[in-house]
DNA sequence: TCCGTTATTGGACGGCTGCGCAATATCGTT
DNA sequence: AACGATATTGCGCAGCCGTCCAATAACGGA
């Protein structure tokens, strides 16, 4: 195949390595799978990566990371914290996008077994949990939230967030996505003082 | 090996295969883990089970479901409803035994691949949120609990302890099993109208 | 004690796994 | 045009996978 830079060929690995995840799930993705995606060799693989554990974890490192980004940007940008928790519900939300959140079930459930896939899911589950507690921190200090601890608020809108949408995810028909969000907002409405609604605008 | 009834064999297997998952995870237990587990050739298991996606799911199942029968049963003994939502914090949280909230994430992210693990899963998940469900309209009608509906209430609470509970086995460090338990009960009391700390009592 | 039933064996089948290494091909540089 | 560096190949290694099936062994009833 086409000689690459190192730059290049380890970001077709990590995106051939997505392909196949998402196809085959995180735990079934195998080296001679992503050579074959990639129209390459198997042994390019290794010497690239050292185990298959971090070309796991990269992968799954690409769109969680990229979802997180999209999030915090579009947050960012909110004309308000009330604003930017309605941007939050909306782009966390599992919408066409299963494929990520099976991808993140796959990832806790290797974190036993595989260091990288676990220091990468933890720490982007930290910067969630983060990026929400400034939120709330920023709406407590502008006086439209009423929340006395926003680290552990934080921890729970996105657990309550996180369990309901693997209920729909995981067995499909349980429930449905929308009672996800109309939950998961309105729990959230109750954790910061909001009315009831507030959070629904969209 | 001694040749045992089916129902015996059944059993045997089903146990063996628990071991087996305990050890090495759901998606990495075997046939040939499992036979060598018991002592038997690899071919008997295909004697008793179709697949190999049964074996596992029946192996679930045999954890999933005692535990349950076991939290269904204290929290029927309780004198209370408020009396029984405390059985039921203390003996769902994963206190000594993450190994089974492990099989849980196991579950949940092979459900996707495996249909009869995914039945399972489905199925002993609806049959704790109705537990709940049933435990919360039992509090209304007693005049304890303030709570419009039970059943999305009882999806939260139990949404909200997966997603925690998740953080704490998954990625260790996080969080504490004591906040998972603290912000869980606390979020249980704003949703049924209780005082802070009513919950906690143990 | 013999016999039919069936639990159990053990291996065949085709295919897969992560990893490592010598050989080769393709570059940019001289 | 020749060369050194290195990206890439292709296969070997030792072992694993689920499933299937003919042969065997152990049992209960006659």
């Amino acid at each position: 195949m086409k000689r690459m830079t190192p730059d290049q060929r380890r970001e077709a690995i990590v995106a051939a390595a997505l392909v196949v995840a998402v196809r085959k799930g995180l735990a079934s993705t195998t080296v001679r799978d992503v050579a074959a995606e990639m129209g390459t060799s198997s042994g390019l693989i290794h010497h690239y990566f050292d185990s298959m554990d971090e070309v796991l974890a990269a992968a799954f490192e690409r769109v969680a990371a990229q979802d997180l980004a999209l999030s915090a940007g579009a947050m960012a940008e909110a004309s308000s914290p009330v604003e930017a928790l309605r941007v939050f519900f909306r782009t966390y939300t599992p919408a066409d996008k299963d494929w990520a959140f099976q991808l993140w079930l796959d990832a806790w459930a290797e974190a036993a077994r595989r260091p990288a896939v676990q220091a990468t899911s933890r720490r982007l589950n930290l910067e969630w949990q983060g990026l929400l507690e400034g939120t709330i921190v920023r709406g407590v200090a502008a006086g439209a939230f009423a929340c006395g601890d926003p680290a552990s608020a934080a921890w729970r809108i996105l657990s309550l967030l996180d369990g309901l949408a693997l209920q729909v995810v995981a067995h499909g028909t349980t429930i449905t996505r929308e009672e996800v969000v109309a939950w998961a907002t309105g729990a959230s409405e109750g954790e910061l003082g909001l009315a009831r609604g507030t959070l629904l605008g969209g």
